[in-house]
Order: C-alpha cells, then sequence, then structure tokens
DNA sequence: TACAGGGCCGTAC
DNA sequence: CGTACGGCCCTGT
C-alpha cells in the first residue's frame, strides 16, 4: 500500500486552519504533484477514513464546493459546520477562506 | 507481475 | 457558456 501520499494529504489537511479551504490544485502542489489535482480526488474517492481524513475541506481552484463521496451537500453541510459561508454551492470569501500557508 | 481503467479536477478551445 | 482532452498516481483484474 503506497499510503505515503495519502498520510501527506492528510497532514496537509491537518494544517489547514478552521474555517479555510484548500484546493485540489493547492494540495496537489503542495504535495510536489503540480499536475495531479485529479489524482487527489482519486485519493479522497477512496478516502479510507472519512472522520480522520476532512477532505471537505478541499473545493475546486474556481471556489465551487465540487463534488463528495458522501454527496455535496453533505460536504458543504461540513463546511458551514467549520464556518466557511456555502452560497449557490460555492464559497463565499472565497479568496480569505483559501489556505495556502503550505 | 503486467495491463488497463478510474477519479470529489483544471485548462484550453 | 459548454465541451473535450490532458497528466497524475492508485486499484482492481
Amino acid at each position: 500500500m503506497r499510503v505515503k501520499n495519502l498520510k501527506k494529504l492528510q497532514k496537509l489537511l491537518a494544517k489547514i486552519p478552521r474555517g479555510n479551504v484548500a484546493t485540489y490544485r493547492t494540495m496537489a502542489r503542495a504535495m510536489g504533484i503540480p499536475g495531479g489535482y485529479r489524482y487527489i480526488g482519486n485519493l479522497l474517492h477512496s478516502n479510507p477514513d472519512p472522520d480522520k481524513f476532512p477532505c471537505y475541506k478541499i473545493v475546486k481552484s474556481n471556489g465551487l464546493v465540487g463534488g463528495y463521496a458522501e454527496g455535496t451537500e453533505e460536504k458543504i453541510r461540513r463546511l458551514r459546520g467549520d464556518g466557511v459561508i456555502i452560497k449557490e454551492g460555492k464559497v463565499m470569501n472565497f479568496s480569505k477562506c483559501l489556505f495556502t500557508g503550505f
């Protein structure tokens, strides 16, 4: 099992402050895979432990929440629970909520 | 062990 | 505004 990247991603997610979000592109870049944003989605899709793996903190680079294994609405719900304002399926104040401190 | 396909995207046309 | 394709690693057969 090459869960190395998975763990890395998890660590990066843990670095995201409450109320902030990151994009697939950013995460991929932070992992050293600039063009692997799609791969990130793949990892998250096979998310082994949703509870310890806040993948909902990852949104599309255009601010849209994007998809979610358990449903987009659930994702939005969790984001709101983190203090992120979601409207019409997209993150409000996206630039502000976006965390790039990797 | 090898091959082929997949995925919560992004960018370009 | 909508469609098509691209490049990345993992999973399953």
